[in-house]
DNA sequence: GCATTTCCTGACGAACCGTCAATAAATCCC
DNA sequence: GGGATTTATTGACGGTTCGTCAGGAAATGC
């Protein structure tokens, strides 16, 4: 499809992004009450009936800034589950992928939060609402996918009336869980965890530990493992986000002893 | 304190009251946005200017109903936390009250994302939020005893590194997940689970299990155990909340064979 | 280089928030 | 009881933001 844009089509594309890139740095910044359109329309040089060309309410403006991520997301799992290794390690890259995703789009739950406050689904573009579920069909799709790989493969073996996605629901519980609550300890005085992602992280190994997905991580170095995907997957993504990606020299190193770090 | 109020004064506790009931109402059925001041006024026949002599701002208004339903909260929790059996039976029996809460007061979550959204936590009375903080600290405060007891008795032996507040904020983020999931499938056509419940109690129940928290689930039947909770210390709200108490009789039942309702 | 289509603008109406001077009601005190 | 004082109530008002739209500017087609 189009591959030659005229100047002008150019130009409207490159303002439409320019404009989420505002409205998520102010989103970040000051919350989505400080998102206005004219702002927008202010800080990217157009009035604000342009701004509404390319977005039909501020809901929708905001369902693009998520958008945007929420697509991220799916690819940074969709990469991560390409990582070779046993089942329970590809799940783990999964959660390398959401670590990622936590550290660089942290306004990604503020728009979330700030869309569904205002509730009225109405007001999002059909196809921004259905690209969002999308998204998130993506993520349980790959998660699904590598719990069933784990079964079929025996090592996982549900038990009567557990199911693929009980699984998958649970771990997406955890992890939505902590992302809303690095948000709203923003709120408070005395955070009850300061750092909640390797208490995630924990907390997911013991989760998995829990439906007995072999091997245990009693027998095995999930943190590791951690470290090789965010080398050899997320190179790039983890040294923007400040990951510590221990010596991050390619070649082997020799297996240390203090790789406890997802524990408290 | 201020044991006899004035008819004056009884008319505008009633009134405040009365405010948050609609509020709530209006909160569950349309959402944050309508619920507008001037509408409030209205229906509880007043004029704007009084609402704002009970809540400072919008926000503050929300912050009320957000910590009537965190109070509640709190207390099932710490009457859930008086259950008397194993300490992991204790356990579930908090898993029973956030059940309920969860049933009861579905309009809570909307609630704390509207506020968050706002984001100007300014806007709030200073004391109100020093409540809502310190609910749930009381709810934190009921499971880390809860899990003290249990390292204190034996039942349950942290590994390496691992935390009773990891054990708690696990449980949180698990149920908090669940709570955002419900809210945010109401807007999506084809939700991933259509009872997130069930689902988030199994799933808390292999949480456990991966901490070696004993009996396991594999060697009890905590779905009974539910069942008593319900009919031992929740049989009001229980029945208001429309959640099976099976044979209600205060007598033992025969013990059956057909509790495994908690997996799907 | 003119006609047509597409895009852009900013003034405008509507909704809502939060304030405050004026008014009404309640309470106090003799 | 009744006048003085305190407290509560009102609704018009200024300010902000959303979303619209008629009219003007710019791009495109021919």
């Amino acid at each position: 499809m189009a591959r030659h844009l005229s100047p002008k089509q150019q130009e409207i594309r490159d303002r439409e992004a320019r404009i989420l890139d505002e409205a998520q740095a102010v989103l970040l910044a000051r919350g989505a009450s400080a998102v206005t359109m004219e702002r927008m329309a202010t800080a990217v040089g157009v009035s604000k009936g342009t701004v509404y060309q390319h977005f039909s309410s501020k809901e929708d403006l905001l369902a693009a800034v998520l958008l945007r991520s929420a697509d991220i997301r799916a690819r940074l799992f969709e990469r991560a589950a390409g990582f070779r290794g046993q089942s329970r390690e590809r799940m783990s890259a999964v959660g390398a992928a959401a670590e990622l995703f936590f550290a660089l789009y942290p306004q990604h739950e503020q728009a979330e939060r700030a869309i569904k406050a205002a509730s009225i689904s109405e007001k999002i573009d059909a196809k921004r609402a259905a690209g969002l579920e999308s998204c998130t069909f993506r993520c349980f799709g790959v998660a699904t996918g590598i719990v069933r790989d784990a079964i079929a493969s025996g090592d996982l073996v549900l038990a009567q009336g557990q199911t693929v996605e009980q699984v998958c629901v649970g771990l997406w519980n955890l992890y939505t869980g902590a992302f809303l609550m690095r948000d709203l300890e923003n709120f408070i005085d005395e955070p009850i965890v300061t750092d909640p992602m390797p208490t995630l992280m924990a907390n997911a190994q013991v989760f998995l530990d829990g439906f007995g997905w072999h091997p245990l991580s009693s027998d095995h170095d999930y943190g590791e493992a951690h470290q090789r995907v965010l080398r050899e997957i997320f190179p790039e993504e983890a040294r923007s986000a400040g990951l510590d990606l221990a010596r991050s020299a390619p070649v082997a190193q020799p297996a240390g002893e203090d790789q406890r770090r997802y524990l408290d």
